[in-house]
RNA sequence: UCCCGAGUAGCGCAGCGGUAGCGCAGGUGACUGUUAAUCACUUGGUCGUAGGUUCGAAUCCUACCUCGGGAGCCA
């Protein structure tokens, strides 16, 4: 039996054999213990009630502290005291591992992030941790029944790619060079045909490419996987190893795109709120009091639509001092984002039609010739949450965008080809995972709401 | 990468030119159907590293390292 399941009412009179983590033991002279045990399935620990008529008792029980792991059997009973309904009257207890209390890095009292992050294989075993990793779990869960539901395919894209460039920042090589000996063509260049896969590779910043070949056959997909940036950013928002979410729809255009990705993220934070309520309230007392309002918030209006040049508007009009003064073309700042999601509309707020200078390449042209049809959905203190847009599906317009960016169309016949034989229209957009469970949780760096965090100078573990 | 800030006991912090302190944890004892239990006593530190200034540096200066916050890049 698991803790969550002895900590209902309903488990009263009932047998338990228990795994878990003691977090803490407070004794009693009265001849008894009180064990707070603890097995990850839920917040909450379970009373076990330890008495001295247990044959380890003295030489055993009284010695385990927190962090010890133990196997107890015993009868669950109604709870006499206060903050519980239930605990285990322990017939028998064994110490399956001590801890040693004087060198255990885990304290009862509470432990800032910074140096939880320094021990971040003990971590899941807090509060907090454990929380923020169970609702982690259940975005996932909803992210796979939301697509899954609505017939999409979940398609797994490669995460060594040979293309030099993905229209999105610094990638990571991937060789099996010697380093200090590395082979080199006559002309000083290296000579990655001597290379693993003859050719230059990395790890993917994207898998949207490859879905849309799949998107382009099968309707409707999804990728969600891995992602590596090899940036040298330094945020509370930034990871060089992160999980995105990436549908891609054909036969979609950006409003269906928008519906999609609105009614994706309330389907995720509605999920939370349903499944999760005991963590998401611990979190809304302990990390950010306004996490479950803000939730429920957004699940129950619209989000706010506004094109790009309506925002620059609304910038400029504000009356605002900004660092970076706004006019049209620029790309938008933190400060910007953050005005429109925190003070102007206080919601998720979806900025379309991005000037094409500012975006990727095969974001599709509007009939304007000046902007494209993207979309950035902002959340408050996060910002960019999902970054989408309708994709350009004639071949000519897409390969002057490519040019344009400095690409070269030939490397990337193939995605080419999906334009060339049967194009039709198609849109999809990219969620960061450990964003939304950060905005979520309320937890302020991102390195806390990824088990392992990988980040420039950073990768213990 | 840039701009700030911080590195003092296992953890959280105070001390900011004159022989290193508090809380928690650990240890010992008392007390108790307890809830981050409580109370008393107690162990524990070449003050991030390397230089420099000074009679004297945790404290002032320089460089470096690491961490945090903000910015850029983005998800």
């Amino acid at each position: 039996m698991r803790v969550k399941e002895a900590l209902l009412p309903e488990s009263v009179g009932k047998k338990a054999r228990l795994f878990g983590w003691v977090r803490t033991r407070r004794d009693s002279k009265a001849g008894f213990s009180f064990i707070d045990l603890n097995d990850g399935s839920c917040l909450k620990g379970v009373q076990v009630i330890a008495e001295k008529n247990l044959s380890n008792y003295e030489d055993e029980i009284l010695k385990c502290g927190i962090g010890s792991s133990v196997e107890i059997v015993g009868q669950i009973v109604a709870s006499p005291a206060k903050g519980q309904a239930t605990e285990v009257k322990a017939e028998e207890i064994k110490i399956l591992g001590y801890a040693d209390p004087a060198t255990y890095p885990l304290q009862k009292k509470e432990t800032s992030f910074e140096y939880l992050r320094s021990i971040a294989h003990l971590r899941p075993r807090t509060m907090t941790f454990g929380a923020v990793f169970r609702i982690r779990n259940e975005i996932c869960r909803s992210i796979h029944n939301f697509f899954q539901s609505q017939n999409f395919i979940y398609v797994q894209t490669p995460i060594v790619t040979a293309s030099d460039c993905e229209g999105a920042g610094q990638m990571f090589r991937v060789t099996t060079f010697e380093l200090d000996n590395v082979p080199k063509l006559e002309s000083g260049g290296i000579d990655f045909e001597q290379d693993f896969f003859g050719k230059a590779t990395n790890l993917t910043v994207s898998g949207q490419l490859e879905a849309e070949t799949f998107a382009t056959a099968l309707s409707n997909v999804y990728t969600f996987g891995p992602t590596f940036r090899a940036e040298n950013s330094n945020t509370t928002r930034h990871l060089a190893e992160f999980w995105m979410v990436e549908p891609e729809v054909a036969f979609c255009d950006l409003e269906g795109d928008m519906d999609l990705a609105e009614s994706f993220l309330k389907t995720i934070f509605r999920d939370v709120l349903n499944n999760c309520a005991d963590d998401m309230a611990f979190l809304n007392e302990k990390i950010d009091n306004t996490i479950i309002g803000t939730l429920k918030g957004i699940v129950e209006s619209d989000f706010e639509r506004l094109t790009y040049t309506e925002a620059v508007d609304i910038l400029i009009a504000s009356g605002e001092k900004f660092d970076f003064p706004v006019s049209w073309g620029i790309d938008l700042q933190t400060e910007h984002e953050r005005y429109l999601t925190e003070k102007k509309f206080r919601k998720p707020v979806i900025l379309t039609d991005y000037p094409r200078g500012i975006k990727a390449f095969y974001m599709k042209l509007n009939p304007d010739g000046k902007t494209v049809r993207a979309m950035d959905v902002l959340v408050p203190k996060i910002g960019e949450i999902i970054g989408g847009s309708q994709r350009e599906d004639n071949l000519e317009l897409l390969e002057e965008r490519m040019k344009e960016s400095g690409l070269n169309p030939e490397e990337y016949w193939w995605y080419l080809d999906l334009r060339r034989y049967g194009t039709v229209p198609h849109a999809g957009f990219g969620l960061g995972l450990e964003r939304c469970v950060q905005f979520v949780t309320g937890m302020s760096n991102i390195r806390d709401v990824i088990p392992f965090p990988r980040a420039p100078k950073s990768a213990d573990f």
